[in-house]
DNA sequence: CGGATCCGAGAACGCTGGTTCTCGGATCCG
DNA sequence: CGGATCCGAGAACCAGCGTTCTCGGATCCG
């Protein structure tokens, strides 16, 4: 019964991997269909167009990104080291092989333009991102312009 | 006869006005033809494909780039403040309006994996950047690891 | 067993966009 | 003037892809 739900996860790994190895554009419901191994129908019930399949893939990815940054700056205790965590996870991240930039950055790049859903998706995803740093800012005791500064600094 | 050469020039510059703030993708030949006041057969002669026509916009990307660059430099005697003016040509452009990230990754981003000619020319330009930064470098007599990573820093 | 429902595999449809073709008109040389 | 060449405007052609439909088989319930 639970292979609704699984069959979802097989898809948004699948289209995860092809959306950001090859670009969101470059591939096709069926290649995102012969990689995760079910049926269109299956992925038309989960997702009911391409923009929604994207918006789930962009919503699990925003989900491993927090998590993996919390993550990381769980284990540091002082304020002002979690701070510079954040940009050696980045720099970990900028080093895997298969580094293609921000996926949000890459998706905006393909479709912002004409889809105001996916767009809204990578705008929140950086105000996000943004009110990470203000926090790890404040609680460094910096001051409040810093955290937009960095945040641009990690672009 | 000028007017050979005269119509690349308008082909490329409305070509990179809307390739850049709406992407590739999203452009068809169509509006390149009515942007530029010109017919399609026009455009076929000079840019034998979409491809060749991607690969002009960049060419001509990456010598505005390096003339605004080496222009920005020439202003400042010091090389280690030359080091630094490259920072303050990228913030700079940062805060422009129309930003919307470096032309070539977003190119790369969204058919490098399909087009080898395109991914070359992002990679040309991007080691082109690097040995910019190596030699500014060398002339402020810095250590020859800081290159690349200052480069990965502009990204 | 038997009909009803669901599902996967693949074909089919329609639209978009890159590329090519057709056609009428303008220009250029003899 | 007259044919030859070129050019622009738009239609035509074709492939790719998102989306839907068809069809056979499997499963489930009475």
């Amino acid at each position: 019964m639970t292979t609704d739900a699984d069959a979802r996860v097989q898809i948004i790994k699948a289209a995860s991997r092809l959306f950001y190895s090859e670009g969101i554009g470059r591939v096709g419901m069926d290649r995102v269909r012969d990689a995760a191994g079910v049926s269109l129908k299956a992925i038309y019930k989960q997702f009911p167009s391409k923009e929604d399949l994207i918006l789930g893939v962009l919503e699990n990815l925003h989900d491993s990104w927090t998590t993996g940054i919390d993550g990381a700056l769980a284990q540091v205790p002082s304020p002002r080291e979690r701070l510079l965590a954040v940009y050696d996870y980045l720099a970990a991240w900028f080093d895997r092989s298969d580094f293609r930039g921000c996926g949000f950055i890459n998706a905006f790049g393909e479709l912002g333009a004409g889809s105001p859903a996916v767009a809204g998706a990578v705008r929140d995803h950086k105000l996000s991102f943004l009110a990470t740093v203000d926090r790890l800012v404040a609680d460094a005791g910096g001051p409040a312009e810093l955290g937009p500064q960095l945040a641009i600094l990690a672009e």
